[in-house]
DNA sequence: GTCTATATTCGGATAGAC
DNA sequence: GTCTATCCGAATATAGAC
């Protein structure tokens, strides 16, 4: 019934997540210890048991705040006028992504490692994932048609494989900037946008 | 001095690794326990130590066993007569990898996941996409001089800037072939061949 | 709800026999 | 070189006061 508590609540544990994310980001999920967590949120073991009862669902609820970040700007972009080229998309969901994320972009890669041997992480991953291809399919058909003037049928088609292959760019992107210091996100982008669209007819 | 010795050793740290490996792509490199490894390669922890001083030095060795794995079949299509479309060259790749690494494809994940938070394992991975990216860059350049008909000077170029976007969608591959269950390898590498050459000119 | 202090488990590494 | 048994440190989770 107290209102205000359950917002203190739910800031607490953001708090708490959002700290032990500092600490997965810099040491690893397994890494970094609940001991890092607690320093790092300035709190205590207490009031961090207090709020999740283990470990491993502190890491469950950290990652899905990272999953959860909307980073839909396909959503808004399927309303723009005129409508964006993919390429144009593109650059606007790995900038969202950067924007969003942040420093915590490794640990995107960290959460991709983990999903094989964790359940849990998979099911989040794969609910995600099907949400954005689906997301990317139907801007895609729209594309194919209102922006290259394919007939629908043929655009759909073209759209439901074609996501998968932006989905990839996208991963592709991440993981380079991820993995290589020296990686230039800008020469990546042209190359996408060179990427011609599928010939008319 | 003995010869069949070093031969012997060698085997022996061939077999521990592997093992390891075996460990680590089920249960991730923390996660499993030295005492995991040594259930599985057979042995016992004297012996496991008698050639590796620590569980440290035995997941950099384990892992430049994966990523030395020479899933260069690029040096050998550079040579291919008539010369390999870029689309071609890819499934190549994708199925290189698959066929060499196997079950340690989400290994391979998990590697790059620990890039940012293991200097070691970042060198590894730089030095072995450096390469990389350079045998697609000069077969790139090869192919949109022969197979597409470009100036030297912009086939360079173009190439140059590809090289990564071909290393970006062979990662949102791999990415991809770990976090779907679902995937459908055919459909992307359709999509991959549906990318059209630049223009000549 | 939160703190301090601590119990308990677990995992990496070693000692010493063979 | 390898095995068994064991030590020691670390890390999670809890107990109990406030």
């Amino acid at each position: 019934m107290p209102k205000v508590t359950d917002e203190h609540r739910a800031a607490r544990r953001h708090q708490i997540a959002q700290a032990a994310l500092r600490c997965f980001a810099r040491s690893g999920f397994q890494q970094a210890s609940m001991a890092d967590i607690i320093a790092e949120s300035g709190l205590s073991a207490g009031a961090i048991y207090g709020h999740y009862k283990s470990k491993e669902e502190l890491v469950e609820l950290a990652v899905s705040e990272v999953l959860d970040a909307r980073f839909l700007d396909v959503a808004a972009a399927r309303r723009a006028e005129p409508m964006l080229e993919p390429a144009a998309l593109v650059r606007l969901l790995v900038d969202g992504l950067s924007a969003q994320l942040g420093d915590n972009l490794p640990l995107l890669m960290q959460i991709w490692g983990q999903v094989p041997i964790n359940p849990r992480l998979g099911d989040m991953a794969e609910r995600v994932g099907s949400r954005i291809r689906g997301f990317f399919r139907d801007y895609l058909a729209d594309w194919y048609v209102e922006g290259v003037g394919l007939p629908r049928a043929e655009a759909e088609t073209r759209a439901q494989a074609d996501a998968t292959l932006y989905m990839g760019i996208i991963q592709g992107f991440v993981t380079q900037s991820v993995l290589f210091r020296d990686f230039d996100r800008e020469v990546y982008l042209e190359a996408v946008a060179h990427i011609a669209p599928p010939a008319r007819g």
